[in-house]
RNA sequence: GCCGGGGUAGCUCAGUGGUAGAGCACUGCUCUGAAAAAGCAGUGGUCGAAGGUCCGAUUCCUUUCCCCGGCA
């Protein structure tokens, strides 16, 4: 009985998901869903850590590629695509396994989380953004005072969705709902310790710069494409990315020097595996495992 | 050796005659179509050492040790 199982396996930056999880997927007849909000985008593969063909040993990977880094990606669309690839998995008799560090995409899939059906409106956000953020909360605590008594006020970005919502849709931002799941889920996370992810974190940093690779790939993406004087990605939008799309970027427009990259990459890289860590800590039914031994484990009693 | 400048939080530095702050780091946290994003909070210092003046010195004076420039 497949038919509605879901596997997820979740951990910070570094930990070594993605060994594990072709390890499982070759086991337990698997195949995988990732969910990382960068793995996403085509062009973006050395900096995001993408698995590599080789690496895939002939299990199908999903949600690898599908948008452009040009054009933003959300979590709306993020949770369609891949509560149809699972779907389509479990009809075909495999065990889906979702695997990624992304905990809001996580989120999305086993909380079934309903958001708001209100499209992102960039000129909107643009025209409230040039308005100061205490207007912006007076705003929306007329408009919305529910809303505005449990949103950060100090947060740009969460005000400006909140008051882009009660704009386009006319009504109050509706309580966060859940469409109950109806996947039987089994969450294993990655431990490792402090120490051991900053060496991970590291050592991987070093392989990424080998040869150039990875300022590269950069570089490349943010060339012009093609010969039809097709722009490549901004700099500006490299800089969205964070780590080491930002800071390369950075980089190669000479406002770092390489071994300040380098310095930032890393430690921005420890802030975000905390930042993961202090997410996934909120789900008490994440089992943590050390090994693949103990996750071989638990999914033999699932 | 002489002449300057400096020694204050893990780092870079601000500051005051009434026992001290910032940014970063560090720790914890938030999360309703950007989530590797965007935000919030907290810990932390016998103010280089020893004397002196003063009710009181990190702040003034003296000595001393260390660092950085310049001249020898």
């Amino acid at each position: 009985m497949i038919q509605n199982k879901l596997l997820v396996i979740l951990g910070p930056t570094a930990s070594g998901k993605t060994d594990l999880s072709i390890k499982l997927a070759k086991k337990f007849n698997g195949e995988i869903v990732s969910a990382d909000s960068r793995q996403i985008y085509k062009g973006m593969d050395i900096g995001s850590g993408k698995v590599t063909k080789k690496e895939m040993a002939g299990i199908p990977h999903h949600l690898l590629d599908v948008a452009n880094p040009k054009n933003r990606f959300s979590v709306v669309q993020y949770q369609r695509l891949a509560l149809k690839a699972i779907k389509d998995i479990q009809k075909r008799n495999k065990l889906p396994i979702l695997v990624g560090g992304t905990g809001f995409y996580i989120q999305s899939i086993v909380n079934g989380i309903v958001i708001p059906e209100v499209k992102p409106d960039w000129a909107l956000r643009e025209k409230l953004s040039k308005k100061s953020l205490p207007e912006l909360v007076k705003q929306l605590k007329k408009l919305d005072p529910v809303r505005a008594g449990n949103i950060d006020p100090n947060n740009p970005r969460r005000v400006v969705r909140a008051l882009e919502v009660i704009l386009k849709l006319g009504k109050p931002v509706p309580t966060l709902g859940s469409k109950e799941s109806s996947f039987i889920t089994l969450q294993i996370g990655v431990t490792k310790s402090p120490e051991e992810l900053k060496n991970l974190i590291h050592k991987r940093l070093i392989k990424r710069l080998k040869n150039n690779a990875m300022i590269n790939e950069v570089k490349k993406l943010h060339l012009p494409a093609g010969r039809h004087g097709k722009n490549g990605v901004s700099w500006k939008r490299l800089e969205e990315f964070g780590l080491e799309y930002r800071f390369v970027a950075q980089y190669l427009q000479d406002k770092i020097t390489k071994q300040e990259m380098i310095e930032k990459i890393q430690i921005e890289s420890e802030h975000y595996a905390k930042r993961q860590i202090t997410w996934f800590k909120r789900d008490k039914k994440i089992n943590w495992i050390k090994n693949y031994k103990e996750a071989e484990k638990l999914i033999k009693n699932y």
